[in-house]
DNA sequence: CGCGAACCTATCGTTCGCGATATAATCGCG
DNA sequence: CGCGATTATATCGCGAACGATAGGTTCGCG
């Protein structure tokens, strides 16, 4: 009833407005590149931390990403269904769940190299201002401390 | 089996998981400040459009935030539900729906009108970073063209 | 006016994403 | 060694998020 019209609230004054926006952006754009491998985005973002990094459990790759395990666990069983990831519970420390790429895994990395290019073109930025970018965008995750 | 090892294809390198992991970032930052508005993240993205916007319907709404109607839908009847919205159809034209704000709605404005400053205070930037790292994103999001 | 095209919303099935909770394994302190 | 606390994963229920599809409305061209 009482006629606020303070300036802020307003979508155009809000920074979680284009980040949100922006997520769903790269998920279309994504979308058309992934489709031919089979994979979706958030199985596409799991898969690049399988293809760089070793020694990965199910916790870590959820770090990674900023998911929850109970998140990560369901995409994984995902794409071991799709033949593409291995489980099995770690002999060292039996908690743990060891994620490993089978070889089919391993060769779709091939398929997937052209796609980083073509989303750098998508961007229109060079590779300076992503750099620069991408810190800021670090940095504020880091100021929010959620780890 | 061949030892690609090349620069690309490292999360390190990509923009897609600064962002990707910025958005749930966001996501858990209102978190706290939603729950005890009965809001979730998206729902309050929805409600902070019908505080400012006048003239809404389902597919405006859906345009402002990126999403599809297939998404905005149900989120709207959550709400509706939760006695914060009006759904009628439009009686010019009567494919629309016209969604409007109950008094329960509007009143819920003042409630929520802290949350920005809060959101602020996290980031740790002052106004004219965040204006201009908006700019940069809203950019990234025309460059991708997908309106 | 008439009829096909375009438009707007709703529904359905699948995949994400979270918190709460459960279960099992390891750690740490006495 | 022994037992509570912590850690790691899995499960469940709910709320997003999309594409495909379907239904009804309006538009536009003949």
């Amino acid at each position: 009833m009482t006629e606020i019209e303070g300036p802020c609230l307003t979508p155009e004054d809000m920074l979680c407005f284009d980040v949100y926006a922006l997520g769903q952006s790269f998920g279309r754009l994504y979308k058309p590149l992934l489709d031919p491998l089979g994979l979706t985005y958030p199985q596409y973002l799991v898969m690049i931390v399988l293809w760089t990094g070793q020694e990965n459990t199910v916790g870590r790759i959820g770090e990674r990403l900023g998911l929850e395990t109970s998140t990560v666990t369901p995409l994984l069983k995902r794409l071991e269904a799709a033949g593409l990831v291995t489980r099995r519970r770690s002999e060292i420390d039996e908690r743990r769940v060891e994620v490993g790429l089978t070889p089919r895994g391993r060769a779709l990395r091939a398929e997937a190299l052209h796609i980083p290019a073509c989303v750098e073109g998508a961007t229109g930025l060079d590779p300076n201002e992503i750099r620069a970018l991408r810190d800021k965008l670090i940095g504020l995750r880091r100021a929010f401390g959620q780890d």
